[in-house]
RNA sequence: GGGCGAGUGGCGGAAUUGGUAUACGCGACGGACUUAAAAUCCGUUGGUCUAAAAACCUUGUGGGUUCAAGUCCCACCUUGCCCACCA
């Protein structure tokens, strides 16, 4: 009998698939297309490890599901090449970016190859080839023409390992995303995506989303939409204007002080002589501050008086205007009103530098300190009785029609900077011209080459290498025809991805970034599955440039992904993150060259836990699933060895049939792990029946062959090899998915429980038509539950076919 | 401080959405085959008390609703991730 030898199988099945282009997408089609896509990688030097390819693991089940469900499938991969990970694996290797990005993927396509995914190679793109970023660059130009790209000096986050600047939502908690070190703010003249006009779509649109909770919570969140109003304090004793944002104008009748933050413009004209010095070293040391430090929640507040003095527009109050840095200058007016009695922050303000506290909304009984949540009005003349809520619409509405306060919405969100000072990017498409400014290159003349340098190690020195091409850097003015130099910064390769799921649809074309009808015919994504760390990167971004897409009337939607998905982590067996300098990085290579072949690596992804928790790996888990995969094929072995002419029983069917339904059910909710449970149980159910069937009946080949239509999306090549064995037509990953029969599922008994008061007191068998009253007769003559039934029960409860409970 | 999740055997995890808790797998133990081991096959496996049966206990903790709670409600504990002086 032939041994189930995963190396001998996988490689000549993966030649077969990539021969006959069976996983090729039809760009017309009878079927409804399905579209499922997995968050394309970015080809670092390091190659996958099992965390890596699981997430590809779902996506192939779901795609070879489909496509045997009869729907036409869409399952591309590419290459987000550009960008950080690939510049530095290059520099740290000496080599060039282009040739570390062949190396890499290379390596990366090979490891998806031996997993035997369902790609339709024919549509790889890579977002670092011309014919690619020559349409990121068009893209560009679309955002330029309709206002939405623009250049600005400002200061910015600076990474010094990484010597580029990065956008705010590339900063975590004060260090670089890519590399982790610290970053500090630097003044450049930068470029920006203005991604705050779609700040409202964005947070709206959520809605209709079939997105995981969390995700859009924390889009929801970084976007920061807050309602309020701005408010007008009068300057005393001189003409000024103080407006300040407050979501709470309920409370302006509490508002005892003014902060501005350290940057505000106005401090000059209201610093008094006697609190000039201390108001100039104050603002001086938290300039220099780093950012990191000045936004420590726990640090202690600190603030200097201005000297000057402010009028509350409903009491005409005079207020004292402070400086502190606990106000940001980038949000809002970058001035606020404090009001201590109902505000954490301005209660810990008042209390440190002793100014007044007034309660305007009545505290909750009991309640003791700074109260912020809601009340009736207190203290605030005629609004006294109101809820805060009235209380704020009215205020606002009083202070309006006197022209001292507006309704304003307010975003955390910041425009998107994707100015890059480094090499490996596409280059911003744009010529600056002394007498026209920024001027873009003319759509028929792209792509701007990113011309091939000797050296690509960034300056440093707030411009990338490509400055340092003369050649390159000086051309023509497009409108003018005169002298004019090229910019010489790249794109954020996030730009790179937030249209390539459209490209996907159409990726060869070399007159359109896309054809319409192939777009319309593809998109939206209808399964986008990848990391959760997306969520307010790469997500937020592709979701705007759909937006402007739609806008501009190039597609017909305006949400890329109806439905996303985050796979859960793989942590190492030590249930520590796979890394390696703890040195327990698991990779899919080492596992297939051990012998358990690529199949019982992707059963074991999915079987190892629900697919969207982080589990830790199983090295033992592996022979658990390879053991499965070898009882399978000895089932098929066994039986196309043994000799014909037994019949088989109902049992065979049942098992059967019943497996279709769970198999079918539980992959349509991605309850992976389940559908794999149930595959096993079957089969050791199979291993009771072959002993009275004998199996070799018609019976016993059909059920094998549906055995092995199930074990498909999870063990491709297994499956595969055992089809050809069972002498089937064509390719199992091309068959019909099976369709289990309703007959089949009713069971000649049942099994009842007995309780009494709700305590499992014995089991019942009957035959499944048994009516409610034959059952309750049972259950009452059984004898175990004679004894607890010694007086008449008050109560009988009769759930059908599952149980039955005596109350007494 | 805010948001989202999670807590079930020795371990990873199931549970028809309120109806027999612990499916499936790992590990462990026993048996068959073998000169022997591996592999394979067949069993047993939540806990306490038992010779056994019976009984009792058991889904982080404590309450509640219900004939019935892992599942619903309230409070608390532990833990993971994300955001965080955004007025």
């Amino acid at each position: 009998m032939q041994r189930y030898n995963p190396k001998e199988i996988e490689p000549k099945w993966q030649k077969i698939w990539e021969d006959s282009k069976i996983y090729e997408a039809d760009n017309s089609s009878d079927k409804p297309k399905k579209y499922i896509l997995e968050y394309f990688p970015y080809p670092s030097g390091a190659a996958m490890h099992v965390g890596h390819v699981r997430n590809y693991t779902i996506g192939d089940a779901m795609a070879r599901f489909y496509r045997m469900q009869g729907f036409n499938v869409l399952h591309p991969m590419g290459w987000d090449a550009f960008g950080l990970p690939a510049e530095n694996y290059a520099i740290k290797n000496n080599i060039s970016p282009q040739t570390a990005i062949k190396e890499n993927t290379g390596k990366f396509k090979q490891q998806l190859m031996q997993m035997g995914f369902s790609y339709d190679w024919s549509r790889e793109i890579n977002s670092s080839d011309p014919s690619y970023y020559k349409w990121t660059q068009w893209f560009f130009q679309l955002l330029f023409e309709r206002g939405l790209a623009y250049q600005k000096e400002s200061l910015q986050w600076w990474c010094e390992h990484d010597k580029t600047v990065l956008a705010n939502e590339q900063v975590e908690a004060g260090k670089c995303w890519r590399c982790g070190n610290s970053v500090s703010k630097k003044s450049l003249n930068q470029w920006f995506f203005k991604i705050t006009d779609y700040a409202e779509r964005l947070a709206d649109d959520l809605e209709k989303l079939d997105w995981p909770d969390g995700v859009k919570a924390m889009q929801r969140n970084w976007i920061g939409k807050s309602k309020g109003a701005e408010v007008d304090f009068r300057v005393e004793d001189a003409n000024g204007v103080i407006r300040v944002f407050t979501t709470r104008p309920d409370t302006l009748f509490g508002a005892t002080f003014i902060v501005l933050a350290p940057e505000h413009p106005l401090i000059d004209t209201l610093v008094t002589d006697s609190e000039k010095i201390k108001v100039e070293e104050y603002i001086k040391t938290s300039v220099q501050k780093s950012e990191i430090e000045r936004q420590e929640t726990d640090r202690d507040k600190t603030g200097v008086f201005t000297g000057s003095y402010a009028i509350n527009p409903v009491n005409n109050a005079k207020v004292p205007i402070w400086v502190a840095d606990y106000v940001l200058p980038g949000y809002g007016t970058g001035a606020i009103m404090a009001v201590p009695a109902h505000d954490e922050r301005d209660y810990d303000f008042a209390k440190k530098f002793d100014l007044q506290i007034i309660e305007v909304v009545q505290k909750p009984e009991g309640f003791e300190g700074c109260y912020s949540g809601e009340g009736l009005m207190v203290s605030s003349n005629h609004y006294n009785g109101l809820s805060s809520s009235d209380a704020r619409e009215k205020i606002v509405s009083d202070l309006s029609s006197q022209g001292a306060a507006e309704e304003k919405i307010n975003y955390k969100i910041r425009d998107w900077l994707i100015s890059r000072q480094r090499y490996w990017g596409a280059p911003i498409p744009i010529i600056h011209c002394q007498k026209d400014g920024a001027v873009a290159v003319p759509k028929d003349q792209l792509p701007v080459v990113l011309p091939e340098v000797e050296s690509f190690q960034p300056t440093g020195d707030g411009r990338s290498v490509l400055a340092s091409i003369p050649e390159w850097v000086y051309t023509t003015c497009p409108k003018c025809g005169g002298p004019a130099q090229r910019e010489t910064d790249t794109m954020d390769g996030f730009a790179c991805s937030s249209w390539y799921f459209l490209r996907f649809a159409d990726p060869h074309s070399d007159n359109e970034p896309f054809s319409k009808d192939k777009v319309k015919y593809w998109l939206p994504v209808d399964d986008y599955i990848g990391g959760a760390e997306h969520a307010v990167m790469h997500l937020l971004y592709a979701r705007m440039w759909t937006k402007v897409m739609f806008d501009s009337n190039l597609i017909e939607f305006d949400e890329p992904f109806l439905k996303l998905r985050n796979q859960g982590m793989i942590l190492a067996p030590d249930g520590r993150k796979m890394s390696k300098s703890w040195g327990n990085v698991i990779a899919p290579d080492d596992i297939i060259a051990q012998g358990y072949g690529a199949d019982s690596v992707r059963l074991m992804e999915l079987f190892i836990g629900p697919w969207d928790q982080s589990a830790a790996w199983s090295i033992e888990g592996m022979g658990g699933v390879f053991r499965f995969l070898q009882r399978v094929w000895t089932l098929v072995q066994e039986y196309l060895a043994s000799e014909k002419g037994h019949i088989d029983t109902r049992a065979l069917h049942q098992s059967i049939h019943r497996t279709i339904q769970k198999v079918t059910v539980d992959i349509s909710e991605m309850s992976f792990n389940t559908a794999i449970a149930a595959l096993m149980e079957c089969v050791n159910e199979l291993y009771k029946i072959k002993s009275v069937d004998k199996y070799s009946s018609e019976g016993w080949q059909n059920s094998l062959e549906t055995l092995v239509q199930l074990t498909a999306p999870f063990a491709p090549h297994i499956a595969e090899e055992m089809w050809a064995q069972l002498e089937c037509e064509g390719s199992v990953h091309a068959s019909d998915w099976p369709i289990w029969s309703d007959d089949y599922l009713v069971v000649e008994t049942m099994k009842i429980a007995v309780q009494v008061n709700g305590k499992l007191r014995a089991q019942l068998v009957l035959p499944s038509e048994s009516d409610e009253e034959e059952v309750i007769a049972a259950a009452r003559s059984d004898e175990k539950i004679k004894k607890y039934l010694t007086t008449e029960p008050e109560k009988v409860i009769y759930v059908a076919g599952r149980l039955i409970n005596f109350v007494v």
